[in-house]
DNA sequence: CGTCAGACTAGAACACGTTCCAATTCTGCG
DNA sequence: CGCAGAATTGGAACGTGTTCTAGTCTGACG
């Protein structure tokens, strides 16, 4: 009912591969509504009662992708580290690189942060997931420079206001411009303290 | 498909009354899942169709439910004002008075949480609507004291990790105590620059 | 090479939110 | 009271996520 990627034979990933793609595309073109599971089958060329093999619902198959596409972020921030002179540039800079690609596929952003919301068991793991690794990425921006409870709460206060205005965006009540204001905002609410 | 409370004549009052009633009462019981449309209805002793006619699905009946909840505290928050010497002992106080009441009904706390999140055009209104009242709650916790813009910026914040939390609660990541931990610490973090 | 367990397939079946419909019962107005 | 229009009812019907079943394929191991 849920598989590890560990324990999986090349043809199982490349097939895990194809139905996350697949959800993606039809995401991509039509939102959540439109990532039917009929639909992700057949447009992975896989019976439907497999998709269920990998992935414990709807939910958690979205899920998984934003999982993957967080990893990706926090790959690409720990090769090109976040610029900047201050800690809220930084943190700025990271946060941004993070929202842009979400302008960038409305449609599928709304698909992946609505599955994401799920209480689907699987969906709640990459809940954590997602959380524990964009932790990770805002830990990237504040450095090593600071006491390491205060970075933690920055970190996790900072990650709750990320997700919390994510969730007012994709249901529609707050443009992108609000989102990217609400986390610069609480950026320099919390870091003003203690650098400039 | 959506009616707002003015234009009821009493007996339709009653009967969304009754709806709503007998949605927290499944809830209570059982949680989001067993909060089940035709339940409801015979429980309220309605027709299925005649919800819809109040609701716009499901997520909205039980998010209405939650926007009553919350309009319930503010007014509660009004009369007995919040309680402390500092104004992150008066931000806490409101914060646990929220969390406790969600803490003693856990099932129906994850019901109505579960539908505010949803995508679903009502339930998303009632969304703006929680916030806003769990912004002026906060609001008459911090007091007139500061910069308005600060004071803004403070009340949306703490909204944020307040929200946020409560979705790593609900979805089963984090216990309640993790929910008030963190609370506590964001208060601080954003407060003990300015009194203390 | 034969075989056996587990993965896969096609598709039926099921559950529950939501919509639709025809018939009936209210409600307010002349 | 009598009537028109709205609200309500019971229940069928629909859509989509999820589960189930019976049969087929695959690939690892003796």
């Amino acid at each position: 009912m849920d598989v590890e990627p560990a324990t999986l034979t090349k043809s199982q990933a490349a097939r895990r591969e194809r139905v996350i793609r697949a959800a993606l595309d039809l995401g991509a073109s039509g939102g959540y509504d439109s990532v039917q599971m009929r639909d992700v089958a057949t447009s992975a060329g896989v019976a439907l009662g497999t998709i269920y093999r990998y992935f414990s619902s709807k939910d958690h198959l979205l899920a998984a992708a934003m999982v993957e596409w967080t990893h990706d972020l926090e790959r690409r921030v720990g090769q090109r580290p976040p610029k900047g002179d201050t800690t809220a540039e930084r943190v700025g800079d990271v946060l941004r690189r993070a929202t842009r690609a979400m302008e960038k596929e409305p449609k599928l952003s709304e698909s992946v942060v609505t599955a994401l919301l799920s209480p689907d068991r699987g969906a709640a793991s990459c809940q954590e997931d997602v959380s524990a690794s964009m932790t990770r990425i805002l830990s990237m921006a504040l450095g090593d420079d600071f006491d390491p409870a205060f970075q933690a709460q920055v970190t996790r206060t900072l990650g709750h206001v990320w997700f919390s205005s994510l969730i007012g965006w994709v249901n529609g009540w707050s443009g992108f411009t609000k989102v990217s204001d609400e986390l610069d905002l609480a950026t320099h609410l919390v870091l003003d303290q203690y650098d400039r």
